[in-house]
DNA sequence: TTGACATTGTTAGCTAGCTAACTATAATGA
DNA sequence: TCATTATAGTTAGCTAGCTAACAATGTCAA
């Protein structure tokens, strides 16, 4: 969505600016580019994904798990570390099941818990991808300098520590 | 998904380094930076609109109705115009239709073409939101000075044409 | 003119996000 | 102890993205 290839022309502009007094095309300009370039950079991550059978949601599930100490941790806490709700780790987990890259275990101690953990299948699906996907990134970071990063990133993280001003 | 808070300890860095020696972990989270913060800020939108009943992809096809000089096109060129396929424009016609913010009018003279038209409720409706998305909008930018702002989308437009290294 | 090709919009089926509601289980306090 | 409350995971139903396939319609060249 947000398609910044079709900007407004000089007719439309004034056509907005007309009934809208307040709009500042260029502060609205900005905002929407910063909206569609992450959705764009996340696009081509889900197509590089793809090429190795995976999906974003799903990898950064595997990716979590890997984390743990002993690939094993549940499924609350995943979706808390991923910042998404529980219903939609359930969803990311029935597929990696399916697939045979983490498995459910039963909980004897709490019968409510489940333990995820990884298995064989899903480490091995990671180091498939992941040299691939450092290299890609350290290919694309490598557009900016070391300066250039870290203004981006201060200036992303100032609008972001604005976000009360859209509540 | 992309949960930052979440952030990488040294014992896990290691871990990482160790199995994945071409990981540079600065760039790994500059670019998870990226990402997330478009998302969040998607998400943001998405609640300041759901204030007036509305959500982002059917709000984006009621201004680019707007844009129209006779507030009507087809589907197909609100797709492209939107970025997203014709069978999503489907669905998202579906849903501004039943809300009677658009009319779907056949066209006469190709029979394979519609004509959608932005309706006097839906009007309405933009006049409702956009005066208070604009003032969010300005408020929003004003945490970066222009300087800033301009070299945030400069830095963001230099990642965004390298994309071609996830390809 | 007609057969091949292109275009338009829709449908079906997938992923992935959400909230709300539900079941099962555990924990707690009167 | 037992009633209440809290927690874990799932399900249902919504939006919104995608691709692939399809029917209806136009277009165009042989």
């Amino acid at each position: 969505m947000l398609q910044l290839k079709d900007l407004p022309n000089a007719e439309i502009l004034s056509k907005f600016a007309e009934r809208y007094p307040d709009a500042d095309i260029h502060k609205v300009l900005q905002f929407l580019t910063v909206l569609r370039i992450g959705s764009d950079l996340s696009l081509m991550l889900d197509n590089f994904l793809a090429g190795y059978g995976l999906l974003q949601g799903r990898w950064w599930v595997l990716i979590l798990l890997m984390r743990e100490a002993d690939l094993t941790t549940t499924p609350s806490i995943l979706a808390s570390k991923a910042g998404v709700s529980r219903a939609t780790m359930t969803g990311l987990l029935d597929g990696l099941e399916r697939e045979g890259l983490v498995s459910r275990v039963t909980d004897k101690r709490d019968r409510r818990r489940l333990a995820i953990q990884l298995t064989t299948a899903g480490q091995a699906k990671l180091d498939q991808v992941m040299p691939d996907y450092y290299q890609r990134v350290n290919a694309l970071m490598d557009s900016l300098s070391s300066a250039e990063a870290e203004e981006l990133i201060q200036s992303l993280k100032s609008l972001h520590s604005q976000q009360t001003v859209f509540e």
